[in-house]
DNA sequence: GTTTAATTGTGAAATAGATCACTATTTCAT
DNA sequence: ATGAAATAGTGATCTATTTCACAATTAAAC
């Protein structure tokens, strides 16, 4: 808002890759990004949608997800501040395999996709940085959606309370960001059999919740549920 | 196995990416590969297990998977020629963070992994190839993944012949390479179920089987029930 | 070629979870 | 503050799929 955030070189919410540019392509990429803010419920970005910039996620949090002709939309995952958006398909297509909507207020940057590429090239350690963030986020999706398979419904709730609070929010306590249909989406499964989970976990005092404050009790147990449940 | 065939420069079956390297570079990559036949059933790599060289499947088919303490396998893809194996890890882990198994005999070579790393720095095309058929191929796992969750049997089970047919064998008529059980494992399903699915496929004339060759008659049909079913 | 092991087929019973129809609560707009 | 819309909770019913137990077939080993 005020014009020295505006500038990347003194950004307080770099991300890890920023650090290994030089201050002549900061200035670059300076010149060829946008900041705006939107708010919760705001689309992004649209699937099968052309897109020309990466999206830098300063604050806020997004869920990207898929959206289905035939049936409910399915939520790929949830991203958390200081990530970037869209690297997917960076490499691949010219346009999003994934849709991306905020779920809270966000503010973001818009970074010209031509000079992000450029960078890249440019620059082998930014673009190490890209593939490193790009590799294991795909990896850490793969295998928590591969796990989530083969559990039963308790199980993939509480390996998604689980996952909300170490890998997105990195805190026992959370705003629940997403409505029980949404929470539903990201484990295909139903409203109802996600509000008789977190009941229960509420009940045997595993979680408090109230509102949309979720506080975690008691791990070790959530953990057993989400292995074996 | 002749002399010819062990050099990369003149092989037969190479990969997109060999193509955007000189000659110089390939006979660097030549030092440092080494050329392997393994057998059906053999374990390529297994999952948390250090690996120091990038796997190029000359001929032949692998299966990619997950081992589970609790419970069955889980298997992520089948992979087929001319392809890379490990580069999911490459940027991320040491560690190779699925397994690899052998579904038919196979040609291999070993490509030390620091070689692979020097020639990405070295050669942006050879690094686009490849970032490019990394992307492809998660991006597509991902999504059959995802789409596969939220249909019932019949359709997890029709979606997978017609991945095999179109994706893989490129071909209409194919061996099935794997059991009922392995199946399921693609589907997070069970041995019975799969069977009475592929035998009603075949009972409805949607597909012929025979020992283990199979034939897809109906793709029409098949592709309906995969959509909806 | 015979024996043994592994894989596949089959139907009945058990069950997890979806669906449905309805009520209660919360959120939002005016 | 009030009414409307959205979200959440609840229990009964229904159904798809797993589980189980056993038979049949196919593949492998000797």
């Amino acid at each position: 808002m005020s014009d020295t955030e505006l500038s990347c070189s003194n950004c307080d919410k770099a991300s890890c890759a920023l650090l290994t540019l030089s201050p002549k392509e900061i200035s670059e990429m300076e010149i060829h990004t946008n900041q705006t803010d939107m708010h919760k419920g705001d689309l992004l970005l649209r699937q099968e949608t052309p897109f020309h910039s990466i999206i830098y996620l300063r604050s806020g949090y997004v869920k990207e997800f898929v959206i289905n002709k035939n049936g409910p939309d399915q939520i790929v995952q949830m991203i958390k501040p200081r990530s970037y958006i869209g690297l997917q398909s960076l490499f691949s297509n010219k346009v999003s395999a994934f849709s991306f909507q905020a779920i809270s207020d966000v503010e973001l940057c818009y970074i010209e996709q031509d000079t992000f590429n450029i960078l890249i090239r440019g620059n082998g350690d930014f673009a190490r940085e890209i593939l490193i963030a790009l590799s294991n986020e795909t990896l850490n999706n793969q295998k928590r959606i591969l796990g989530l398979n083969q559990k039963q419904i308790f199980g993939k709730v509480a390996d998604t309370m689980l996952y909300m609070s170490e890998q997105i929010f990195e805190n026992k306590e959370f705003d629940l960001m997403m409505s029980r249909s949404e929470i539903a989406q990201m484990i295909a499964s139903t409203r109802e059999s996600v509000t008789k989970a977190l009941l229960w976990f509420h009940q045997e005092r595993m979680i408090d919740m109230r509102k949309n404050r979720l506080k975690i009790l008691n791990v070790t147990r959530l953990k057993d549920i989400s292995k074996k449940g």
